[in-house]
DNA sequence: TTAAACTTTCAATAACTATTGAAAGTTAGA
DNA sequence: TCTAACTTTCAATAGTTATTGAAAGTTTAA
């Protein structure tokens, strides 16, 4: 296969994938272009490769670096900004997690935070705080499951995972 | 909290919860709805509880008995199906990540494969190498997590996972 | 059979999300 | 300071996904 069949095949699946888990189809396909780029990139060398406004270019650049996986450089005469990607994918997998865990995670503990003192004493209300307790002891596994994650450097959570 | 208010609260923040993971928020208010309760709903029941239209309950009922985690149950003398739940949250987690494996992992796993023989030798061609098989191994930890996740019933994997 | 009770489908449309591109804002150097 | 090079914003619009509801399909029981 052709270097620029595959690289493509990269980017769109790469998008694809991102789409199916709520994440801007652009903004997974930046990053994968930053993923596999050798040099950092300008904001029109990525409307180029991705046939994108600049308007869009700009918008997903920074909320890639708001998620800690693409950082900002410079070059010396130039007055652009350049973009490169975190390359290591472990490093990569854990930001995604830290971010998602804090935009989805911590609003589920709060709201099962608050529904834990409903009123009476009936079948409903039993089998509601039933549910509502298992919920949070998944969602709490969960959390702290990123959290290991998250303590542990490079790959050595699955590592350690994957021993036994 | 009063009752109702308290079911609310748990049905929107749950349906919220899917809508970020790329699941459709009626489904996942269905899904919510029959957790919560005690007996097996119909369709009506369904459509008065949340406001929606039959065609969008009936939808979304059926992908959910799709995923396996809700059920038709019959009433004798009674020509309507009612639905109800899976109600043990690990085996819900269990159903629902297999589910995403087979529907995201598998096809990413099969874009990789495709594109590991990229031809040439520069640069360029082997950082693809080096992120693509990465992207890979990490994929592939996850499936087997995954894996490991559906083959121990109940919260074992969890103990398991917890006890160091 | 027939018909009422129920489920499913799907074209139309509503609702939501992403993208554009031009204008406004910012910055660095002359 | 001024201005050209660059970045950011955002209202308009395009594109996508979800929902409706009526019609078609199916099933059961008399």
């Amino acid at each position: 296969m052709k270097f620029e069949e595959a690289e493509e095949k990269f980017i769109q699946g790469w998008g694809q994938l991102g789409a199916s888990w709520g994440i801007n189809r652009t903004m997974s396909q930046i990053n994968a272009l930053l993923l596999i780029s050798t040099e950092p990139l300008s904001t029109d060398d990525i409307m180029a490769k991705l046939n994108i406004s600049r308007g869009n270019a700009n918008m997903n650049v920074r909320e890639l670096i708001s998620w800690g996986v693409v950082r900002k450089s410079f070059k010396p005469g130039d007055r652009k900004e350049y973009f490169y990607s975190v390359k290591d994918m472990w490093e990569v997998a854990r930001l995604v997690s830290k971010e998602r865990k804090r935009r989805e995670l911590e609003p589920l503990l709060t709201m099962l935070q608050e529904v834990r003192d409903v009123e009476g004493s009936g079948e409903r209300v039993k089998e509601f705080k039933r549910i509502t307790r298992d919920v949070e002891k998944v969602a709490k596994k969960a959390d702290s499951m990123l959290d290991l994650i998250g303590k542990l450097d490079g790959n050595r959570f699955f590592k350690w995972l994957m021993k036994k």
